[in-house]
DNA sequence: GCCATGGATGACAACGCTGTCAATTTGCTG
DNA sequence: CAGCAAATTGACAGCGTTGTCATCCATGGC
């Protein structure tokens, strides 16, 4: 039995090969009968174009690479799904490639899976894509990609991306935590190797400035996107001598760090002590308190950047597009205790 | 430039073109010199096989397909991993395939997948994996495939697959509890279309059995894997006359939301209430108290299903494989408060 | 010196599909 | 109804690779 063939079709249609191809793809200058009848046989018999031999005589491919090298399961099911859904719309098929963003040769690694798999192209997820010399040496390979960064406006540096505003939202953050009355807001950085990191911390410095509150070196400690680094930075924090009021982590996982660390030390969030996250993801709507993060739509990003590799595939001139995160506030954070 | 091809290399190496494939595909019957001859010309061209032509040619399949349909995302994250361990060693490709468990064109969806696609088989988790109609109309059409299964043993049924005694693990949790001097122990159900579900009810059962501990219908509640159920479940339990002093969670979401209703009710983990979860997914790790819960080798049983495909494509009679979960004892578990 | 043996190599076709271009049919104009 | 353009269809080659089978050459036994 098994996988009928265009060649099936098409005897029994009574037409040629190439008429039963010109159906398939849609093609035109076909009959309205000649098409029914060809796809009578091809419903009859079942028959499914074989992508791997349409890809090698056309020179064109049908499936995209997805790069990323992140630890954290629910921005990767995230960009999944995203740029999944892009494909299943486009006709495309999606490969995922968990890499290692340290190693060396990364970028024949990546040319070597394009070529070998037949990708029509990538989508990078950071930080992959923000190392410039990687986009470099691919574009040489003419590895057609999109990015997904961090900036708070169109770099226009000739690589094509959809860009989120960390800047914008963490100053959101802050701006809000102030408002509430805090005027010592610790900040947790996130990881070195991430530019959304830097964002995040100019989004915070920028806000205290415009608010005219008190930037305090103390308060601000280096780390990584970690559970482990919020909770021994918040430890940190909290044993100053003055220590802050709030606490600011750059990801959902370094807060839920921060509130282990509060619960450690017998405080209570949030009349103790605020806490605010970033990233929405669903931890944060599970822990206790729930945590006041910021939305990034990250499926949705990721749909876009799929959507604008495959229309740059298809020769088109695109435009870069940007994202804004949403603050949502929820119970981990409240105006600061009267000092006593 | 572009994409060297076997032809390039032939024509460098002044050999045939079938001496090259000779040489890529290790067929023996090659001179020690010709081959170092077709060897240099590969490096010098930087030539990569095209696995299109590749597959299209032989018959073969060099990549495999993996289908889930599950909203946990360290669960799929951790599957992809090992799925793709196993992949990568032995020279295949790996194609996710996310899906709705209850469409009802699953099967002929999954064997478009694998036609379209040239999949050499399909690695089915669970829910999909315990659909026995879906497996019979998939092996119809002569797709291989390999299960990840709950089962407290090898289930012999014809259809290869790695078990996983859930049950036994579920066992271990509740006799734990007990041995800690709880006797009123609540019991949060997973979903229903999870054969897991079940397996972990009846280790939960088993054991209250095996040590005399009386059972109460009141205790158990039906549900879903999500922490929503789980707190209104824990809502449910703690609102009884007769309050369970510990409860159970078939997964680590049920669990996180029973910290939370434990917490919103003014109840102290683990001196008011010991809550254990299943899975051991990094919320476990990550709530406060950490939660006591059992550790699958999410990973490894991936990885382990995947080799046993491969194993298969390759003609091999392979044996099904079993792994059992094992008790982690973390901060939500203690004996219970002495009767005041 | 001759022939059987077997290892090394190559020529050629074909996998399933689409691009090119030529052949055929259709429809329309005068 | 001839004449011509446009619409429709088909023959054929070839994408990059491997399977089949034929050929070549060195070796060794008699």
């Amino acid at each position: 039995m098994g996988t009928a063939t265009i060649r099936d079709v098409a005897r029994q249609a009574r037409v040629s090969l190439k008429t039963v191809s010109r159906v398939i793809n849609q093609e035109g200058s076909v009959r309205d009968e000649t098409r029914a009848r060809v796809q009578r046989a091809i419903e009859q018999l079942d028959y499914r174009p074989d992508l791997s031999a349409r890809s090698l005589r056309s020179a064109k491919a049908y499936a995209i690479g997805l790069v990323y090298d992140n630890p954290n399961p629910y921005y990767i099911i995230a960009v999944q799904q995203g740029a999944l859904a892009a494909c299943r719309e486009m006709g495309f098929g999606l490969q995922i490639h968990p890499c290692n963003s340290r190693s060396p040769h990364l970028a024949e690694e990546l040319r070597d899976l394009v070529h070998r798999s037949r990708l029509a192209g990538l989508v990078l997820a950071p930080p992959m894509s923000e190392r410039m010399a990687l986009l470099r040496e691919l574009v040489a390979y003419n590895v057609p990609l999109v990015r997904i960064i961090s900036a708070a406006e169109d770099p226009r540096d000739g690589f094509p991306c959809v860009f989120v505003d960390d800047r914008d939202a963490a100053y959101a953050i802050t701006a809000y935590l102030i408002q509430l009355g805090h005027e010592r807001i610790g900040f947790l950085w996130g990881g070195k190797q991430h530019r959304s990191s830097p964002e995040r911390y100019k989004g915070y410095e920028k806000a205290l400035q415009d608010y005219g509150v008190a930037m305090s070196n103390e308060l601000v400690l280096e780390g990584d996107y970690s559970f482990d680094d919020g909770f021994r930075g918040a430890r940190r924090l909290l044993g100053l001598a003055k220590p802050p009021t709030a606490i600011f982590g750059s990801n959902d996982e370094i807060a839920a760090g921060v509130l282990a660390a509060a619960r450690a030390g017998g405080l209570h969030v949030p009349y103790d002590l605020s806490v605010a996250g970033f990233e929405d993801s669903p931890f944060s709507r599970h822990s206790w308190p729930s945590l006041t993060t910021s939305r990034q739509r990250t499926e949705q990003i990721a749909e876009c950047a799929t959507r604008l590799l495959i229309a740059r595939i298809h020769g088109g001139d695109v435009e870069n597009e940007g994202f804004s995160p949403e603050l949502v506030v929820r119970g981990s954070t409240a105006p600061p205790r009267p000092r006593s």
